[in-house]
RNA sequence: GCCGCGGUGGCGGAACUGGUAGACGCGUAGGUCUCAAAAACCUAUGAGGUUUAUCCUCAUGUGAGUUCGAUUCUCACCCGCGGCACCA
């Protein structure tokens, strides 16, 4: 390009992005652009506010993942393009500070993981601030920072006031590797999820949160959300609300009762033999030789039996078990159980497929009707010859099938008419099953029951990085609250992280000094720190007062912003961080604190970001992507608006590297047709024509305006490309320009996705030191009746296939008989009406017009 | 096994409520510029056929169905991904 001798002032005609990105990132931070929200609380409309939330990122020594990037991004195109629109928008940002990874490290190398952690932030945050995500920064918050963590402990006090955190001896899951406990979801495939060893059972007192206490409006409150179907999906199976009940047996010739849970009583005339779990009670009972055991049974031999049965249930690993798979084991108690129903006596076995903490722990079993049954069945009547159990048919299937049940392809479970059970016989099993629950329960020999897979929130880690459980036992062992006055019950320095199986806060001195000082002689501080999902899963409140010393948040900061208008999240996180989070806020609605039900309105995830081989990007596989070098070749518009272009938010898509260039190449043809524009002669006030770009200009911003919202970010920039491509078409063409209003609109539309680019060119136009940023300017709004098309193109079929197209004036979109006339004289549908007979005119307004001859 | 999501050119992906499948971008081929390369720009680009056209045939995982018309709706199946998993 020739230099213009007539500008002004010297304008580059080249897009250095460099420059312009570093430039407007200072005058934004030194404006303090978006920094506002905060004071702003009294100001705030209930109808225009919006709280939009990012899932908090660990911050990983990595650095930021291109990953992140994609949800933020998304994120704050949303912020951006709401705050032009008129609404109130607050967008907080914090670190999830706290977990393993940073002590892990610290294991290794020694370096205190608060050290670490605030490193990584620091990264974080200038990478973020790069890429212009429009944070306000006075809410940053990070969860190991004490004025946080005082709140944590607070929540857990209040719930403890309440009777919602209890200490309980429980079985759990123990890896020998990181030397803790792991909830349930952090074991994977029997294995630690972080660390990949075997995971052991241990027994251990623990600190619990009651969130069963809730399951019922965790369950009902699913249906007042906008969130995924299919994630809504997942958090009703983990709650796991079942209607059944509950059947009990005598034991023949004990005083004994064994209660047994089912879904499935119609089967019952089927029933033949009881499980117990090796941890019931009745099972422990025996072994201690608490039962009065019959003549008949021989005790010694059983007692040693079911103890060594015990034992070896008790000892097997997640793992163990997994690799067990569906094979059964048991042992006889030599007791029977009475079935009600046809009085026959069902001997008493012990398996460790039933599950102690589901139901009862004890399982009634109808061979015939239970793949898992017939499976013990199997074991029993090939290992125990002389204790054969028997398999009775009560159901037969749609196949007409009613022989007597010898394989398992025969098992049927969930359809089917009774068969062999006296006054069942002939109905659908899905009538039996009320009929069947009426009469036990009118003869008292069960109670219908609602029972839920959903367990209490296991909360002590015996981990360093963590909140400290803010309780203190006397001398005798009997736990207290630690005092108000002395929280932030402060993480101890003084500990020695390598681990030992206990946890690292016992080898700090200055810790118990802390409690004896406070509390007395002998007195010790719990030494377990919190999971690290107690405190992610509240910070969506403390983002609105994170510098309240006084309260968790000011009442009236929390009425101003809550709840969460739009959550975006990782599809990792559905279950436990959004149970957790509704729980916590629940808890604090009945408290009083808060009056809403629940947090976050809407949801929706991100997908993945592949390496270029389509894999999941991993540094083994050295496919990773650094974002930082995307910016230091492309610009951060670039790379903002090359992962919004990739394709739909919520999808696994993979990195391309040479579709970067091509989004680079769009926003430089941009930067130099605004640029070439004012450096045009003739671009002062021309009225705006009719032009076929300032027609699409106005599709552009429809589609644009419509498109953001939904979140379809690949085509709101698709069509801003075709607008693109249209307007330099012209512009080669010596066509006439668009008027300098249109050429604003444009940049305004692009300024939520390329922040730098479009300030740098609403500048340049404005060309005066003193206007505002194209950030804080209304969102521009397009003429209805200027982006609709004047003509339009219309297909032709005959016998359903395209045999020709018809351009039409829009006036005449509904003359029908038109229209048809014209599509019958076209040639190339001519051909195919010759000699053959019309039999059908079909015509959809301004669609198609379809032909059906014979 | 159960629950959920998905399958469209060489690739990422478009397609409103059943109405012209393949927008937009990448890649590829040819060209322009250049000593040359890169970059940039221009043209073409679903596959196949022939009479090279305002042409025809095929084509949205497979097979059927509904319809004037199906990527879209229904049924059956195949494949891939995610979650749960001996939950009575």
């Amino acid at each position: 390009m020739t230099k213009k001798q007539s500008a002004p002032a010297a304008i580059n005609t080249i897009y250095d992005h460099q420059a312009i990105e570093k430039k407007w990132q200072t005058v934004w931070e030194d404006q303090e652009l978006f920094q506002h929200s905060l004071k702003q609380y009294q100001q705030v409309e209930a109808a225009k506010k919006l709280y939009l939330l990012f899932a908090f990122a660990y911050p990983s020594g990595a650095g930021l993942h291109v990953g992140h990037v994609e949800s933020k991004t998304a994120l704050d195109i949303l912020a951006r393009y709401y705050r032009m629109q008129g609404q109130q928008v607050f967008f907080p940002v914090g670190w999830d500070a706290f977990g393993l990874p940073a002590e892990n490290y610290a294991i290794k190398t020694g370096v205190p993981p608060a050290k670490t952690t605030k490193k990584a932030i620091d990264t974080f945050r200038r990478q973020i601030k790069r890429l212009a995500i429009s944070y306000d920064w006075q809410t940053e918050l990070a969860t190991c920072h004490p004025g946080y963590y005082q709140w944590t402990q607070w929540l857990f006090l209040e719930l403890y006031k309440k009777g919602l955190a209890y200490q309980a001896k429980a079985p759990v899951n123990w890896c020998p590797s990181c030397q803790t406990v792991l909830a349930n979801e952090q074991v994977v495939e029997g294995a630690c999820e972080r660390c990949d060893s075997e995971v052991s059972q241990k027994e251990m007192k623990q600190w619990f949160f009651k969130i069963t206490d809730y399951q019922d409006e965790l369950l009902s409150g699913l249906d007042q959300v906008d969130w995924p179907e299919p994630t809504k999906q997942q958090q009703r199976h983990w709650i796991g609300k079942k209607q059944g009940i509950e059947i009990s047996y005598s034991v023949v010739d004990t005083q004994e009762e064994i209660v047994c849970f089912t879904t499935r009583p119609d089967t019952n005339f089927g029933a033949t033999f009881v499980v117990l779990a090796p941890e019931h009670q009745l099972v422990s009972q025996i072994i201690k030789g608490q039962v009065n055991l019959p003549e008949s049974v021989k005790a010694t031999a059983v007692i040693q039996q079911l103890r060594a049965y015990v034992k070896q249930a008790q000892k097997k690993t997640e793992l163990e078990r997994q690799t067990e798979g569906r094979k059964k084991s048991g042992v006889f108690t030599g007791l029977y159980a009475l079935n009600p129903l046809t009085n026959k006596k069902m001997p008493i076995w012990v398996s460790d497929f039933v599950l102690a903490g589901f139901g009862t722990g004890a399982v009634v079993g109808v061979p015939g009707h239970d793949q898992r049954d017939f499976e013990f069945v199997e074991f029993v009547n090939r290992s125990h010859p002389q204790q054969q159990i028997e398999v009775i048919r009560v159901v037969v299937g749609s196949d007409g099938d009613d022989s007597p049940i010898t394989q398992i392809e025969q098992v049927q479970e969930d359809h089917g008419t009774m068969i062999n059970s006296e006054f069942l016989n002939g109905l659908d099993i899905h009538q039996a099953i009320p009929k069947i629950m009426d009469y036990m329960e009118e003869h008292g020999l069960g109670k219908r029951v609602t029972i839920y897979k959903l367990r209490d929130w296991l909360i002590s880690r015996q981990r360093y990085w963590g909140t400290p459980i803010p309780i203190v036992y006397d001398p005798d062992g009997k736990p207290h609250p630690v005092k108000k006055e002395h929280l932030p019950w402060l993480l101890p320095t003084d500990v020695d992280f390598k681990p030992t199986g206990e946890s690292p806060l016992r080898s700090s001195k200055e810790f118990i000094q802390r409690t004896e000082k406070l509390y007395g002689k002998g007195w010790r501080p719990e030494f377990d720190t919190m999971d690290t999902f107690v405190d992610s899963s509240w910070y969506y409140l403390r983002y609105t007062d994170p510098r309240n010393q006084q309260e968790f948040a000011n009442p009236q900061r929390l009425k101003s912003w809550l709840p969460v208008d739009f959550y975006m999240i990782g599809p990792e996180h559905i279950v436990l961080h959004l149970l957790y989070s509704r729980f916590f806020t629940k808890f604090l609605r009945d408290q009083g604190y808060l009056d809403f039900d629940e947090p976050f309105l809407k949801m929706r995830h991100q997908g993945m970001i592949l390496g270029p081989d389509g894999k999941k990007m991993s540094k083994s596989k050295g496919n990773v992507i650094n974002p930082d070098k995307v910016v230091a070749e492309f610009g951060a518009d670039t790379l903002r608006v090359y992962e919004m272009f990739m394709g739909p938010l919520d999808a696994d898509k993979p990195w391309d590297a040479s579709s970067v260039r091509g989004v680079y190449r769009f926003l430089r043809r941009v930067y130099e047709l605004v640029i070439g524009h004012l450096n045009r002669a003739d671009q002062t006030s021309k009225p705006l024509s009719n032009g076929q770009v300032v027609q699409q200009l106005h599709q552009t911003i429809k589609k644009v305006t419509d498109d953001v919202p939904k979140l379809k970010f690949n085509t709101a920039i698709a069509a801003m490309m075709e607008f693109v491509n249209t307007w330099e078409a012209q512009v080669k063409d010596g066509s006439p320009a668009l008027d300098l209003t249109a050429v604003q609109n444009f940049v305004q539309l692009l300024a939520p996705f390329a922040p730098f680019l479009a300030e740098e060119l609403w500048h340049q136009i404005k060309a005066a030191k003193t206007a505002k940023s194209v950030h804080l300017t209304d969102w521009p709004s397009y003429d209805a009746t200027l982006a609709q098309q004047n003509q339009v193109t219309i297909g032709v079929q005959v016998n359903g296939k395209l045999r020709g197209e018809l351009t039409i004036d829009l006036e005449e979109k509904d003359h029908q008989k038109q229209v048809i006339a014209q599509a019958k004289d076209l040639s190339s549908v001519q051909k195919w009406l010759k000699d053959r007979q019309l039999v059908k005119e079909i015509y959809v307004p301004g669609k198609i017009v379809s032909l059906v001859v014979k």
